[in-house]
DNA sequence: GCCGTTTTCGGCCCGACTGTTTTCAGTCG
């Protein structure tokens, strides 16, 4: 098992726990080993061999001896007893937003319900409110939970797909088999929700290639097999396609087999790719159209073609451009690194500056710091920034925007800060007309510099809260407010047409990690390919500035 | 269930909003 699903085994036993209203602290306790062993960055085999499974923060001798059968065996007793007592099926009760654990024991106590199809019978058929404690707004929200996961069609965020799809093809990539082997289809293309993983793979044996492919120990099943391509399941349930092709075919297919459908139809209009033979690159098979080369990101149909054809493709930023990161928590709120831990992860990832940017005083769950706290923050950070050479740590805040509108902090307060990121934490429900209100007064503050994760979405599980965009945007580009691009691969918030609109409107955009822990920094590469999906160049973007031309903007900024 | 240099037992754990109620339990960030 890997890391990732250790820890999701572990998150089961405590959502399991949490149904069965065990012990609070209980509950507690499994999760945070479950984040522990999610944030990982050795592979728990390896510290299992080595004998130092004790010495990770949160796992005692009971969560151990769980995670050592996990390792050895693929299964735990303990957990297989859980679920002989709550059905599996019950979980996926929890992914309808506002059912929780308590609900979630309830239907199946009393109807006797362990799936979602069956769930969303039951609330079609009125028999939900005939549970004590439960009404007709229960049943509302289960309906319109189910619609939004059907929406989703079941696909799966691009953070849940691009690991095990990168395993998958440097597992292809090692073989004697495969001369040439790359990710296409949408999972290249950078789509935050995925709904299989595409692999071509050049090779003249196909026959080898296949019993490879069906002896990955990732490989969970195989659905289909044809002469040129296998399909099947992976780790996760997450669905696999494998084509092959002859070496001398490969640059053709890997352009026909990346774009959108609307791209391939269009761009070969007829053609067939394997006409594009023995060429060298894709770049090849752009020019043999008579077109420049279109970064895989945009080939959508969305007017990337005509530009191809005047030979005007943006250049689009990419990680080498970003020279440092603005949205960053540690352990003085809810993050788990210090700020020294963070700095170094910084350093070996090129950048140049950082922002540590906690939450406010309102975010109590989340540790969110007083005045006193920040400043005495920004004592520490004064003084580890005198030790520091050719880096630079911004004094930040993440602060709330509070229902009303106002913020979490004073305006004397924000005016010291380096960094101010305005984010909407609470009330998520209010109606457009408030909701727009409260985010657009946030963009008028002078101190204000970046909005957060402006939709407020969570991918697969929450939309965003109602705002009406053309207002808020119309707002940050006349008071010069910029947005986040949040590469949490679960929000990539904002989203890429958003961008885009920014973009037009001469809105800066920040790529933020929201990173809550050290190796958290990488998730810039997700809030890249998001920014690379909306046309976004290296001039749009806040950080690939330079500290200094940085500083000097922000200053301007807070003068308006 | 985990943790610990005031502790091997007793803390850990917050507050607002929502829905179903009629004073409170459940959910969520």
């Amino acid at each position: 098992m890997t890391n990732r699903e250790i820890a999701h085994t572990l998150d089961r036993i405590a959502d399991l726990l949490q149904i069965k209203d065990e012990n609070p602290f209980k509950i507690a306790a499994y999760r945070k080993a479950a984040d522990s062993i999610y944030h990982l960055d050795e592979d728990l085999h390896l510290i299992y061999q080595h004998g130092r499974l004790n010495s990770l923060p949160g796992i005692g001798k009971s969560i151990k001896s769980i995670i050592e059968e996990l390792l050895e065996k693929g299964s735990s007793e303990y957990y297989e007893s859980l679920i002989s007592d709550i059905p599996e099926g019950v979980l996926d009760f929890l992914k309808i937003p506002g059912l929780g654990h308590k609900t979630a024991r309830l239907i199946y106590e009393y109807l006797h319900i362990d799936n979602l199809n069956d769930l969303l019978k039951a609330a079609q058929d009125r028999k939900i409110r005939t549970i004590p404690g439960l009404g007709s707004k229960t049943e509302y929200n289960i309906k319109k939970g189910m619609d939004l996961l059907q929406q989703s069609g079941g696909k799966v965020t691009l953070g849940l797909a691009l690991p095990v799809a990168e395993q998958f093809k440097d597992y292809l990539k090692e073989s004697p088999y495969v001369e040439t082997v790359s990710l296409v289809g949408s999972i290249r293309r950078g789509k935050p929700l995925v709904s299989d993983i595409d692999i071509l793979v050049a090779s003249h044996d196909f026959t080898s290639v296949k019993n490879l492919i069906k002896d990955y120990r990732a490989v969970r099943e195989i659905l289909e097999e044809g002469p040129d391509f296998l399909a099947g399941y992976a780790d996760w349930g997450l669905r696999f396609e494998i084509i092959l092709v002859q070496p001398q075919d490969y640059y053709g297919a890997l352009v026909w087999t990346t774009g959108s459908k609307e791209f391939r139809n269009r761009l070969f209009a007829g053609k067939d790719p394997t006409q594009f033979k023995g060429l060298n690159s894709e770049e090849e098979v752009f020019q043999d159209l008579h077109l420049s080369f279109i970064p895989p990101e945009m080939r959508e149909n969305k007017g990337e073609i005509e530009l191809a054809g005047q030979g005007v493709i943006p250049e689009l930023v990419d990680f080498t451009h970003i020279k440092g990161d603005l949205h960053i928590h540690s352990d003085w709120s809810d993050g788990g690194a210090k700020i020294q831990e963070t700095v170094s992860q910084a350093c070996s990832l090129g950048y140049s500056y950082i922002a540590i940017t906690d939450h406010s005083k309102s975010l109590t769950i989340s540790g969110g710091l007083s005045e006193e706290r920040l400043a005495q923050q920004g004592r520490v950070i004064d003084a580890l920034n005198q030790e520091l050479q050719d880096f630079q740590i911004l004094k930040g805040i993440e602060v709330d925007i509070l229902k009303d509108g106002s913020l979490d902090f004073s305006d004397e307060i924000l005016e010291k800060l380096d960094v101010v990121i305005a984010s909407v934490h609470s009330n998520f429900k209010l109606d457009r007309d408030r909701q727009t209100d409260r985010i657009i007064q946030a963009i008028k503050n002078p101190h204000v510099d970046i909005i957060g994760h402006l939709s407020g979405r969570l991918l697969n599980r929450r939309s965003g809260y109602e705002i009406d965009l053309e207002q808020v945007l119309e707002a940050a580009s006349v008071h010069k407010t910029a947005l986040e691009i949040n590469s949490h691969p679960d929000r990539l918030d904002v989203d890429e047409d958003t961008a885009r609109q920014a973009r037009e409107l001469g809105i800066k955009i920040a790529i933020n990690s929201d990173a809550h822990h050290r190796e958290d920094l990488s998730l810039l590469h997700y809030g890249i390919l998001n920014a690379r999906r909306g046309w976004l160049q290296p001039g749009d973007v806040l950080n690939t500035m330079e500290y200094n031309s940085l500083v000097a903007y922000l200053e301007n900024k807070g003068s308006d």
